[in-house]
DNA sequence: TTACAATGTAAATGACGCTTTACATAGTGA
DNA sequence: TCACTATGTAAAGCGTCATTTACATTGTAA
């Protein structure tokens, strides 16, 4: 399951750590989801897509899982 | 985190075998995730958003989690 | 009554999400 | 050089997601 999560930290100018404190999470977390290691939980899913004011659909892509 | 997952296979008068099968899981988490136990996977989310042609966003609400 | 479908629940097990501590690299600035 | 920030990665541990088998209840139909 893809993301733009480093495009949006960007975008915010925003490092890793900024983003885990806003979630409430660990900087490793937000690292792991970044490079793929694994997917967020949905709880972690919608408070992403809360802080950058988005839906979870234009956060996260369907379609890249490899159990399909 | 709520869902109206049991309507929604009432609209479309499934059991909860019936989506299981088409979600490739087993009907215990089906019933697991319509009854509170647990939040699906982000993966699974998107699952059922597809089969439903719905968005995760209208099928799960948010502010429903209690470590907030 | 007997049989079956649908649902709810329980226990044991394995995989995954997320944590902490820790180490490594690359880049920047004093 | 030295210090600091940002990032990537690793290992150990805990709690949750999801599995399997199994048992119970309710309703319906033969």
């Amino acid at each position: 399951m893809k993301n733009c999560l480093k495009v949006l930290r960007a975008e915010n100018d925003w490092s890793q750590q900024d983003l885990a404190n806003r979630l409430g999470v660990s900087r490793q977390s937000v690292n792991a989801i970044e490079t793929g290691k694994y997917d967020p939980s949905l709880p972690l899913a919608f408070k992403i897509a809360d802080i950058f004011a988005m839906t979870i659909e234009d956060i996260f892509e369907r379609g890249q899982e490899e159990g399909e």
